[in-house]
DNA sequence: TTTCGATGGTTACAAATGAAACCAATTTGG
DNA sequence: CCAAATTGGTTTCATTTGTAACCATCGAAA
């Protein structure tokens, strides 16, 4: 065996390439939220956090949407300024602040969450039936490997509006 | 089928998945590069194209690494500066600089080669035989789903890029 | 009570990023 | 041959991001 030096393939490297893949989609499905309502990733997260869950603090949806402290506190500044959300001082713990979407945040989520879920689907949809299992379960072993798992279910992707 | 509004789940929507699985992997892949010798990572994929191929133009290594034009100005003046590579002309078009990595490039290259080896094996290793054909798999019909797949071989890198 | 250390959240500052303007060399179409 | 459009690459400027410092409140301990 020759002892040339070693080559790494970056288009072969898997960080390289997990990075480059979920940059593609991250890009692609930002348009939904950033051409429609001009908002950023983290504010997208944080409406969608919120309407999720109905309310949280600040600090709860930084570790539901994986986001730093500082995004979040930007991200609910600029939903305030939009008036899609309220913030109520916490009772018993006066630092906390009870984040709620209003009526008007609310209905941008609403108007926004089919258009997600097409999105996904569409993309499920141009891989076949073994294909989109492989990347399923792919990522949540990755995800459990890292121990960043947030929920296991991975039920959801089974099939895009009909089998095939 | 209850009429509640309709909800998005974020920890299973798959872009989301993707692209905070890509984070993690990615942040810290970037100790190898960040903490050793204090690269960002567009300096990375410069280094780490070039150490590939051998010699590229500014415009190549944006398509093989896929960086923005200004992303691959900056990292080609960090290195140039470091004393990492070395500009050379071209002889046809003098638009162009062939790119080269000197001496002391070529030796950072391959003192990380290894680590980043190292560091994907380690992370794969986590895996089953399953898991891991699997997210090879999910992530390459992916790629090829959104038309963004390089070429899987260097087979074919072989030449150095001679028109015809 | 007072003090001290943690915690929730914001802000200041520096670095990284992207869009677009820009310069220079090159090609194209008269 | 020349003017316009193109291309390779850099720079400027505004935005986004991360780190760290910061303020206020809280909980525990003395």
């Amino acid at each position: 065996m020759a002892m040339q030096p070693e080559i790494l393939e970056l288009e072969n490297f898997l960080p390289y390439r997990l990075y480059r893949l979920a940059d593609d989609v991250s890009r692609e499905f930002s348009r939904i939220y950033k051409d429609s309502h001009g908002l950023t990733r983290p504010e997208w997260r944080t409406l969608s956090g919120l309407g999720q869950r109905g309310t949280m603090t600040a600090t709860e949806l930084g570790e539901q949407s994986a986001m730093h402290k500082t995004k979040v506190s930007r991200a609910v500044a600029e939903l305030e300024r939009r008036r899609w959300l309220t913030r109520t001082p916490g009772e018993n713990d006066r630092r906390v602040e009870h984040l709620t979407l209003t009526r008007a945040g609310l209905a941008a989520y609403r108007e926004m969450v089919p258009l997600a879920k097409a999105f996904e689907q569409a993309l499920l949809a141009k891989l076949s039936v073994n294909e989109r299992a492989s990347i399923v379960k792919g990522v949540l072993s990755l995800e459990i490997a890292l121990d960043r798992r947030q929920r296991p279910s991975a039920e959801e992707y089974k099939t895009p509006a009909g089998k095939g």
